[in-house]
DNA sequence: GTCTATAGTGGGATAGAC
DNA sequence: GTCTATCCCACTATAGAC
């Protein structure tokens, strides 16, 4: 395992080209929230950063590989939001509702752009797809948020259900995300509605899956679940 | 309103007009089947089908205008795929799968560089994306589709949600292609495994719309659909 | 109204020298 | 790790033939 030196494994990098890239990368998240996606070209980026072209390509395999960086900041700031709401809130739908509403605001900034990386969600063979194995950690994280929505409430459910939500509250969340792509309504209001009121409607079907009648088809949804995890 | 002659009005077509889009439109899903989306050029479209290239942009306003012929031609088969499902099926479960199951089946052939195309569809100012007015008439069309799987069968459900349930099974269509998009599995076997059993788990849960416990979370539902459209 | 030919521009991406 | 030079191709522009 001699190094081939990859500026895109963290393990490799050193303080300098480090710093390189952080430059590149407060460049790119600037000019894409003054200008959007398409008119922010790698030239402009490379200039504001005051590196070469090469070089930005040295350490961002892509222009899209620079919507990355975007996501990872978007993830961190989400789970500082986060932390906030779920010391505050012991409700479940309190809970669910405030982690949703607080990506709605740290994505704020960037929603005029935010379509251009919603396009990585469509395309399974790009990296940057939330699906993808490159995408796991932050995925991960994302969904240990929604398992301490489920932890620290008061919410009652079917047992079975209990370590597939977490993960079905994220799936959740990624819809909220393709409406909030869509929303263009001033300060994504409908998005805010719409948090608003999913959250305790999710509460109440959470709660209804404890009923006998019910069980059935929560079966059938967990059993499904697990067979497409295991194919 | 003299007129601006306009390629993309079928009403302003011409014969003679009419062979070469569809000359541009063959070369272009010849080619695409063949070497995907990427490593298609124009000028390779505009040679295969005897055309200049600035012809080519005559007729299709960018590369992407392309990928809209690709979707037309998937909603025409898939429209005609169903009608046989519909005609023997009588059971809501069988009715839903079997559309489901279809557009599985048409779509097959162009899974390889399916992502490629998607990829342009969701992004929310494109005109090929599903929720954008441009592709409203086959948006409408493909509802229209779900509508008839509620109609033709025996399914009984709260009231409130039959109107709604169409445009929620459309969507679940959308996730199922999304899915699909995603599946590496040898035939999309793990897309044909979801199908086949979403559909009896959504025919389940329709019929348990009608007890009343479960009524208030569908009312609720009912009404945040209704208040999203008026917003 | 359709089409060709040709000559550009802009910008994403790469090669290879240092 | 950084640069300069270059490639490639989507897309535009235009002038004129049929």
């Amino acid at each position: 395992m001699t190094a081939v030196p990859d500026p895109a494994n963290p393990a490799s990098r050193s303080a300098k080209g480090e710093a390189t890239r952080q430059a590149i990368v407060d460049a790119a998240l600037r000019l894409f929230r003054e200008g959007g996606y398409d008119r922010t070209t790698m030239r402009s980026i490379a200039d504001e950063a005051g590196v070469s072209l090469g070089n930005a390509y040295y350490y961002f395999g892509s222009k899209e590989h620079l919507v990355q960086a975007f996501y990872d900041q978007m993830q961190v700031l989400h789970a500082e939001a986060a932390e906030e709401v779920l010391a505050r809130e012991t409700g479940f739908a309190e809970r669910l509702g405030g982690l949703l509403q607080a990506w709605v605001d740290v994505a704020e900034p960037y929603h005029a752009f935010a379509g251009k990386f919603f396009k990585n969600a469509a395309e399974p063979t790009s990296p940057l797809s939330p699906f993808s194995t490159e995408s796991e950690p932050a995925r991960r994280a994302s969904i240990a948020l929604f398992a301490r929505v489920l932890d620290g409430s008061d919410l009652k459910l079917a047992p079975a259900l209990r370590s597939e939500l977490p993960e079905l509250l994220w799936l959740l969340h990624m819809g909220v995300v393709l409406f909030w792509v869509h929303d263009r309504s001033e300060g994504q209001r409908r998005t805010r509605m719409l948090v608003g009121r999913v959250a305790p409607l999710v509460d109440k079907l959470a709660r209804l899956t404890r009923l006998p009648v019910v069980r059935g088809v929560v079966n059938d949804l967990v059993d499904l679940l697990a067979d497409l995890r295991k194919s």
